[in-house]
DNA sequence: CGAAACTTTGAGCGCATTCAACGCCAGTGG
DNA sequence: CCACTGGCGTTGAATGCGCTCAAAGTTTCG
């Protein structure tokens, strides 16, 4: 069984031989959990990552009102807390959707390989920069996009970023979250989520059986959405990045 | 005149004499920028961070309709596309609000701080980690609170960040915003955005005069705002960070 | 002083919410 | 096999928060 958490490394960074058995003798920890559980809760301190093998999982906070924001998705291969190795407090909550398969890795461990193993330093800062696009992407989304558009990108970075490790099949693809989910990535009422989606599926933009979703034509999605795959950062590895200098404040005003 | 780029990595790891003078030597390179003046766009190639050493800026997105989606505000001593130097492609575009005095360094700069000085590295770090709690809870804001409270909400944020670098005295503070760009902040209308302010100021919350509020009683303002702040990891630098075991999925359910 | 940018106010509309009820489906136990 | 239950999704009606459009007032700055 492959490990899609050193297939999603590799993707963002070179790997040699001795980089994939240090990762893979790093998430030997394996354990299953059920589906809707706390992996790891708003401010405690853990002092444990996990790497998710099979499942699906969230980042989310909880609001004095008893609301809750769901801050990112967790895939097969994404790691949760890993860049938190420094800090002694969660900074938010993470819980399983699904059931999961997951490895745990002590702080030390990364820490560890994040010091003597510059290749998986490198793949781990790039994961950071991805999770922080998608916040950003994520932001805008919410601040200034229309519900329908901002569900139809979502929808997008999902299907992209489950392609990206051969979960979803080109046309459609299996999304095990509730609407009271999405509701929640996207700062709705789940009821009006409902209708939302019922539009996409009006306007033919989507097929959504139970809790799976298919995309007839991806490009006309995306074109509704405005989606543009860039911030996912997968256009390959960056073996070297070039360094082209610029100077400041000559460009252009904002707007 | 002290550097507050020193001064806030300060806060968040032990600097000895060595690295303070790597720092400054790094921070040289200075310039005058005018206020609304791009230093980095969506997309572009810049192979130069900065540092802004005074005023204000901000990283910014726009949409496809003409929106403008901010994502965060630069004070003092905050840098932007420091953590961004092994992508060669900016995630977001950046812009001064006010004049600036800004210092350049370039990426390779970065990475030998960082690969050299591992108290810099981990005060870059701690950085990322900042940006990214601050991003997650204006996901949450936007999403989550009302109008009334998010704002709320971000002035007791930019209140707290500007009281730790010693910008902001204890009952107020100068906001060079614009009502423009808060609003663009929390994903309001710039006219919704006034009628908040004005009933913050009706309910006694907050004074505001021309680009600058005064806070009364800061305690009613962040119990209103339900603000905590801790998520800005201001309290104290990490020196030793506590590891302590946990198991998985033992907590609690969602919710 | 005049122009441009920013702020405020009013009126009307619409997107999204709440409340409530019903349909659907899977699992459970009689 | 059927009734019961709980989670999830859908639909309808009424309310309201926040938006658009429009215009006037206010600062700032050249």
């Amino acid at each position: 069984m492959p490990n899609p958490f050193i297939q999603k490394l590799a993707l963002r960074a070179h790997l040699d031989a001795q980089d994939i058995e240090a990762l893979r003798g790093a998430t030997c920890d394996v354990t299953q959990v059920d589906a809707g559980r706390d992996l790891s809760l708003d401010g405690s301190t853990p002092g444990v990552a996990y790497v998710i093998l099979e499942g699906f999982a969230c980042r989310y906070k909880l609001v004095d009102d008893g609301g809750r924001s769901i801050l990112a998705y967790l895939v097969p291969g994404d790691g949760c807390d890993l860049h938190a190795s420094l800090l002694n407090r969660a900074i938010n909550s993470v819980a399983t959707l699904t059931p999961c398969t997951i490895a745990s890795i002590s702080y030390q461990m990364i820490k560890g390989l994040a010091a003597s193993r510059p290749n998986i330093f490198r793949a781990l800062w790039w994961s950071v920069l991805v999770d922080e696009a998608v916040l950003q992407e994520w932001l805008v989304g919410i601040g200034r996009r229309s519900a329908d558009r901002q569900i139809a990108h979502l929808l997008c970075e999902l299907l992209t970023r489950l392609q990206a490790i051969g979960l979803a099949t080109e046309p459609d693809y299996r999304l095990p979250l509730t609407q009271s989910e999405l509701a929640d990535t996207a700062g709705l009422s789940n009821i009006h989520l409902s209708r939302v989606l019922a539009d996409l599926r009006k306007a033919g933009l989507i097929k959504s059986g139970r809790k799976s979703i298919s995309v007839p034509d991806i490009r006309r999605l995306q074109t509704f959405a405005g989606f543009d795959p860039g911030y996912l950062l997968l256009s390959g590895p960056n073996a070297n990045p070039t360094e082209l200098g610029a100077l400041p404040g000559t460009t252009g005003l904002i707007r």
